[in-house]
DNA sequence: CGCGTAATTGAAGTCGCTCAATTGTTGTGG
DNA sequence: CCACAACAATTGAGCGACTTCAATTACGCG
């Protein structure tokens, strides 16, 4: 990393800037120091899909160009280092270890995908609210791991943006919120400033764990 | 690969029998040779989601440990050319162009599923229908290429394994199958065989290529 | 042939969407 | 400090797409 380290530069980024244009290649692979990018396939009509978001401190380029065009964009203020993309590349040729921590983030990457796509294809919208909620707890909450009790932290994204994670509109996304408020799952202050105090509350919520309906699955 | 071709095996596999356990680990690396391997990722509730299919020639294996469960079953009957897992991972260590090649697959892959993260974000009901029969028409039938203009193919999955890999239900799958022959879009006989004379009405029926109302996206 | 599973089709219900109005928040300039 | 504008969020009412439940038909296989 030594060698490396003559070539990187700081960046501080501003929401809505724009990292990686839409089938273009970005010209240099980053860190995520602090802050949240989000990562967006759209539809030529409009209509948008987050596919990822990127937390500290995650890796962000386009190893080889990808044949899908994704768009990645600071959803909060962020900080980055960033490398140039050559020397990444040259540096892959010569030592695959560093191919190799590439090949393990891309595996985790894949599976976090994977697991989204379950939630967006059998979950509920109630049920999508709580596990974003739990995700974003479980990313920015101060690292607090997952056997904490509750947790408080900013959402990174506004209501249409959480809407475009879930495939639900803003309306909906707001409405399950304020259901979770009134049920004293979460408490919300500033709109985007969320405390859970009992986490185990929010999971139970997230579906999966009990039969969706209030009827056994195996009837006679 | 000359050394690897001492190590392997080949297989047959009839539909239904499952690949990879859940929170199992694989006891070897396989490539697909024909049919189609479906892996899906389920709900304790009982819902489930396809997150791939796995068409020849592709790879199919845990090259780490994933800590998320999957699962891997036969869609239809399958052979498999089978690798003793120690033997992949030795070779690994030693030949770059292995983990090379498995980076280069695992993108391919992340590609993908961020495609039907859109296709189930997004679209309409219809819409995941159309996309699904043209996923499948370019990856089955005979491998003509993306400039055919029609396509003939089995469908690897029934209709409740379609509504699986949409998030729909099996009904919406078959009215929406109804739909497209109704129209003229596709040809059904044996409700697994489908033909596409024109794969371009059927790539329109696939959304985001225009607005999706018949209204201008910009109003004043 | 007849059984079991898959697929189709219909009718009714519901969840989430659309449209629209209101309120809240943030930042800017007087 | 307040007024204002621009934008984000909330809330309500009505509607529509998809689901759910149920009945029927088609298909594959012993």
């Amino acid at each position: 990393m030594a060698k490396l380290a003559k070539t990187s530069s700081r960046h501080s980024v501003e929401p809505g800037v724009e990292l990686i244009g839409d089938a273009e290649t970005l010209n240099s692979y980053s860190n995520v120091l602090s802050g949240v990018v989000k990562l967006t396939k759209s539809l030529s009509d409009g209509r948008q899909q987050i596919v990822g978001l990127r937390f500290a401190p995650d890796f962000l380029g386009q190893p080889f160009k990808a044949k899908s065009a994704i768009h990645a964009e600071a959803a909060t203020t962020v900080s980055l280092c960033s490398f140039p993309k050559a020397a990444i590349e040259q540096m892959m040729k010569q030592s695959p270890e560093l191919e190799h921590r590439l090949l393990r983030q891309t595996l985790n990457e894949l599976d976090e995908a994977r697991e989204w796509m379950v939630t967006l294809g059998c979950k509920t919208a109630p049920e999508k609210v709580a596990s974003f909620l739990l995700m974003i707890a479980r990313n920015i909450d101060s690292g607090v791991g997952p056997a904490a009790r509750s947790a408080r932290f900013d959402l990174p994204l506004t209501r249409a943006g959480i809407s475009d994670f879930l495939g639900i509109t803003n309306e909906t996304v707001s409405r399950q919120l304020t259901r979770l408020r009134m049920d004293g799952v979460i408490r919300i202050e500033n709109s985007r400033r969320v405390t859970v105090d009992d986490i185990s509350r929010l999971e139970q919520r997230c579906g999966g764990r009990w039969p969706r309906r209030n009827r056994p699955i195996y009837e006679t």
